[in-house]
RNA sequence: GGGCUCUUAGCUCAGUUGGUUAGAGCGUCUGCUUGACGUGCAGAAGGUCAAAGGUUCGACUCCUUUAGAGCCCA
């Protein structure tokens, strides 16, 4: 065996001219593609699918970094390691854009109408679609390309449309005229996990409203002061003594000049406001509730872009909800029924999307029954079949699971999986099947597609199209997501896997960080604090930037970013490329010979063979526990700490000697050491490790560090004895080093030194002598302190380094007496404290 | 209002089932072109483990309370 030529490797390690070659490499090899195999365990990872409108993100970079840390891992230690790329439709997002899109072009989507419209969502996914895809790729993330799904793929979509039907089958999917989350800007419904509440600073106005056959009146108190138009009644407590004789009367409500009940029920509150609350049935969830409740009449008084219909007077038609709000105020204030207004803060709910205010709103929807398809959901996480890292979220997950609702699953937009159903022209029949009616001309379909989370749930398995294939690799083993999309989508992906494939669809899932920047907020377009990973990659490189950000994200807890960190994990880069350097620049003058890899060992071959073995070992355990943080350190330490800091140090003893066994032995060792450590590290660190793996030896076209066997742990090998004598050694040194500092010893100078000891070992010497600059060390167990000598006293041995000739004493002296004169004002001062 | 998480060195974080002297990286200070590496090497300084109480022979770790920060749900 024999190394490659070295001599002209820079000192610096370069990412640049690296990734994109072995990336190549890679592809080009099919390293990465995963076929079936019944001789080998399949292990699987189903990519939590980008948004085509995506660009990658911080977050994206943790997130695949991990998927690629444990596939990778897998594929070395034998496994059939599958990782399903794709992306999904992105129903709003992408709607969103397109139409912006087309505006900017001065085309409107309703002009040109459905088809055209979805002719220019296909187009504009071709052409933007897979940026992220590409992104990703600069990562170096071992995805099976082959495999990409997109969740409109023509199989992925029949897929969704048959789960649909199905459902639709068993009675699980209903319609229904009920009160959703609007969004005015994209005029559809969204679900409750896409309404984010906001804080904002409104106020409460109070409007008295005049009891009718009365002189009375009742104030109620109210953040929409617009949604009176249409109140269709006024609700008090049943034990409020104030109203208790009102109730059963009536209210002549103003403007709108409509008689309303005043009633009573449970839900009002006392403390709040009056006591006393107007009931707008279709516009409110909990007045809708009450609504029901006493079959009061609901008036719907917006049109779908929450502008005022005709239900309400002629003048406040057509008008914007905040411009009828205005006027609706003043009006009341006219008629002297404005009573006051206070500063109110009160939760606004927003869509996440739309990012306007949504609107209750009383509409025809597709709901999917939720309480028999969680069963089974909330069952396979008690039971541990899936399990959470870290395992707080299943508190999260348990209690979202027992409050669930049903599902608003309809969304009033184009691009999307169109809802299955068709309207009979005539009759009054309602068709859902996988294919259209076959007197199609008879029918119409419904308008509506699905919401994006009802198609990607079924990721998991969709993913796979054959039944055989499903078998082999489904359920899949570990999801890495983020928990913002507990409910949205792991919870319900869970529920897909138990009701359509009667399992699981993964065994663990990952929770990762959240990625923040240095002050601690949370990375955002609008503030413009997320750096752009592609400019990172290229000035750090995507090993170091994997590196730190899976070195600074442990567990469950979030990471404080900036691009600076990735220093870090350049530095570590830097220190591998130079160790490897180091080796094969040895590797041209010495020859390797691998019988000799066992042979010629001291104690200091022992223990880094032990401290390899035992990290291997820690490496193995951490990973099984998903404590890559962890598991990255053990490497980090190993590779740094041991073997760059120590071993290396310790075999230039030899490796400068001149016996050429011996230096063979050494030599040839070393490099196998090394090799071990970057095939622990390649997972993490793909590219660097790759390309030292290759110059370590001579490789075959094709062969790769990826599919090279993970180092094996050998558990006899792992000996407290050598760690202990090294130990011993270490701290030898380290107290002369120690002794050297504090006495200003110029690093060029070498002393002599003396070990009260009878437990050193003349073999121990020599690297004592080197790595502590020692000239003569005297080893006895009877030796007597010299006059004018630094000492140090560990494990039971004492060392003396005689000083005369090295230091100026009087210096020394008057440097000491300086500081015991410091010290001793310092401790009266403080004495002086204490009384 | 309910739930979850966090508070350890100047900063960002580790700290395994309670057990000698609480660790790392960055930053700071002192030295160093030592035949891989200044993106480096050697050494050093720096901590009342948020506060109080409790359990224990022993608490950063377990329990209770308090204060502060963040997230989720209503």
């Amino acid at each position: 065996m024999s190394a490659k030529s070295f001599s002209d490797i820079p000192k610096a390690y370069n990412p640049s001219e690296v990734e994109d070659k072995w990336y190549k490499y890679w592809n080009d090899h099919g390293i990465f593609n995963s076929d079936i195999d019944e001789t080998k365990k399949p292990y699987t990872i189903a990519i939590p699918p980008p948004n085509i409108t995506g660009m990658l993100t911080m977050g994206h970079i943790l997130n695949n970094s991990l998927q690629d840390i444990f596939i990778r891992t897998k594929r070395m230690q034998g496994y059939n390691a599958c990782w399903v790329p794709g992306t999904d439709h992105a129903s709003i997002a992408t709607e969103t854009k397109v139409t912006k899109f087309l505006a900017d072009k001065q085309i409107d989507k309703y002009q040109i109408g459905r088809e055209a419209f979805l002719e220019h969502c296909q187009e504009w996914k071709k052409e933007y679609g897979g940026i992220i895809i590409q992104q990703l790729k600069k990562l170096g993330v071992s995805c099976d390309w082959r495999r990409e799904r997109f969740t409109m793929d023509d199989e992925y979509y029949h897929e969704v449309i048959k789960a649909f039907v199905d459902l639709y089958k068993e009675g699980k999917i209903y319609r229904g005229y009920r009160m959703v989350n609007w969004d005015p800007a994209n005029k559809s419904a969204i679900s409750d996990e896409e309404v984010i509440f906001k804080t904002v600073n409104g106020k409460l106005w109070y409007f008295k409203y005049p009891v009718m056959d009365s002189e009375e009146f009742v104030i109620v108190a109210t953040t929409r002061p617009e949604t009176m138009l249409g109140d269709t009644g006024v609700a008090v407590n049943p034990n409020d003594k104030r109203y208790k004789h009102l109730i059963g009367k009536k209210i002549l409500l103003p403007i709108a000049d409509r008689e309303i009940p005043i009633f009573a029920d449970d839900y009002v509150d006392m403390e709040f406001g009056t006591g006393a609350v107007k009931v707008t049935p279709a516009h409110d969830v909990n007045d809708y509730d009450m609504g029901q409740r006493h079959k009061l009449e609901m008036i719907n008084i917006f049109n779908d872009n929450a502008t005022t219909n005709n239900n309400v007077p002629e003048e406040f038609q057509n008008l914007d909800r905040y411009e009828v709000r205005k006027k609706v105020v003043a009006r009341m204030d006219e008629l002297g029924f404005l009573h006051m207004i206070e500063d109110y803060q009160n939760k606004v709910g927003y869509s996440e999307r739309g990012n306007v205010p949504i609107e209750p709103y009383l509409s025809e929807q597709w709901f999917m029954k939720m309480d028999e398809l969680a069963k089974p959901a909330v069952e396979v996480v008690q039971e541990g079949k899936v399990r959470f890292y870290p395992k707080h979220w299943e508190k999260t997950y348990f209690h979202w699971m027992e409050g669930i609702r049903d599902w608003c699953i309809s969304r009033q937009l184009w691009w999307g999986h169109r809802i299955p159903v068709w309207y009979h022209n005539t009759k009054k029949e309602i068709y859902c099947d996988v294919n259209p009616p076959k007197d199609l001309q008879n029918w119409r379909q419904d308008e509506d597609v699905l919401d994006t989370w009802a198609s990607s749930w079924l990721w998991a398995h969709a993913i796979f199209k054959t039944d055989d294939e499903r078998k082999y690799y489904y359920p899949t083993n570990t999801l890495v997501t983020g928990p913002d999309i507990i409910f949205f989508w792991v919870a319900r992906m869970i529920m897909a896997g138990m009701h359509f494939q009667k399992n699981i669809p993964f065994s663990d899932v990952y929770f990762t960080s959240i990625i923040r920047d240095s002050q601690g907020r949370k990375m955002s377009k609008s503030l413009g604090n997320s750096p752009d990973p592609l400019d990172v990659i290229r000035d750090y490189g995507a090993d170091a930037l994997r590196f730190t950000v899976i070195y600074l994200a442990p567990l469950g807890q979030d990471v404080m970013f900036s691009t600076e960190k990735c220093e870090l994990g350049r530095n570590f880069a830097n220190k591998i490329w130079n160790a490897g350097r180091f080796l094969l620049m040895n590797a041209e003058k010495i020859s390797l010979n691998k019988d000799l890899k066992f042979s010629h060992i001291d104690f200091a071959d022992e223990w880094i063979i032990s401290r390899l073995n035992k990290t291997v070992l820690q490496l193995n355990k951490a990973m099984d526990e998903f404590e890559v943080n962890n598991a990255i350190k053990l490497i980090y330490s190993f590779i740094w700490n041991d073997f760059c800091d120590w071993y290396v140090e310790m075999i230039k003893n030899r490796l400068y000697a001149d016996d050429e066994e011996i230096k063979s032995a050494v030599l040839t060792r070393a490099i196998s050491i090394f090799e071990d450590a970057l095939k622990m590290l390649h997972p993490f660190m793909p590219f660097i490790t790759e390309e030292l793996w290759q110059l370590m030896d001579e490789r075959k076209d094709g062969e790769s560090i990826s599919t090279s066997t993970y180092p094996a742990v050998d558990e006899k090998l792992i000996k407290d004895s050598a760690d202990e004598e090294m130990d011993f050694v270490k701290d030898i040194i380290t107290a002369i080093r120690n002794i050297r500092g504090e006495m200003n010893i110029a690093p060029s100078k070498k002393v002599n030194a003396m070990i009260k000891s009878s437990s050193v070992k003349e073999y121990q010497i020599e690297y004592i002598k080197k790595l502590a600059k020692v000239e003569k060390l005297k080893v006895d167990a009877n030796i007597q302190k010299p006059k004018a000598s630094a000492s140090a006293v560990l494990r039971g041995v004492e060392i003396f380094i005689p000083l005369e000739g090295l230091i100026d004493l009087e210096v020394e002296r008057q440097k000491i007496q300086k500081e015991i004169s410091r010290l001793q004002s310092s401790l009266a001062g403080i004495e002086k404290k204490l009384i």
